[in-house]
DNA sequence: AGCAATTGACTACATGTGTAATCGGAGGTT
DNA sequence: AACCTCCGATTACACATGTAGTCAATTGCT
């Protein structure tokens, strides 16, 4: 399973971005938003690679990233991880305090009438 | 801010569940779920009033607990970061996650037909 | 009064995590 | 051929975390 840490997953998130990709490639990738060393971002990697949730291809000088773990996958397990701890597997109450603290979207609204429309037609 | 770890809240956790409360009763609470050593539960407790997430008052011999933190603003900010690391911010798409998964029940559905028909009384 | 039980405080200790620095070897440069 | 450079591997180290054990004081029992 996954027992990726708060780092780790971002190194992790910046190889969904785009793999095969090198050291050099996360490290610039991540760049932008964390002020992170090299140095850490490669450790960083290692464990990743020793928890299985990524490998690598060698190519010539330095490797060839890819992740082991589906982006889909983990977001999946992680988010049903959380509503049910937190919420009791429902997830309309998570969606209720979004609504609550006016970080609903329109958007989120349309997609949301969308999947309901969706469900009902292959559930009743 | 929550730098509480797993085992600490679970601990949070069962002291929501009603307090004030002494240590004997989160224990008891806990016994249920968790196979964790008295002693355990006892160091949580007292990381917990470390990070001033929890509180006690001296009632005689043992003391009354009480949480600092409430859990529905907990557990909206963890929802919120979870969203927003994983879905750029926008709930829809978790909800599409549970929706392909089989997660979402019927209720869940009528729960977020009544929450969207608030929103757009509200928001329009 | 004296002893046993209970409670929180303090201590312990292995493993995880954040955050690098150093090492040794493969490749390019002169 | 000698050296510099860049890469992954290995090592480092402080603080967090899971999981208790020991200690000292208080309380209840006899």
């Amino acid at each position: 399973m996954s027992d990726i840490s708060k780092a780790e997953f971002e190194v992790l998130n910046a190889l969904w971005e785009g793999y095969p990709a090198t050291a050099s490639d996360i490290i610039a990738r991540l760049n932008n938003s964390k002020d992170w060393h090299e140095k850490t971002i490669k450790t960083l990697l290692n464990r990743l690679v020793k928890k299985q949730a990524i490998d690598f291809d060698k190519a010539q000088r330095s490797y060839l990233y890819f992740p082991l773990i589906d982006k889909v996958d983990y977001v999946a397990k992680e988010s049903s991880n959380l509503v049910s701890r937190l919420f009791s597997g429902r997830v309309a109450p998570l969606v209720a305090g979004f609504a609550h603290s006016e970080s609903l979207s329109r958007q989120d609204v349309d997609e949301l009438k969308s999947l309901i429309a969706q469900w009902e037609k292959d559930n009743e």
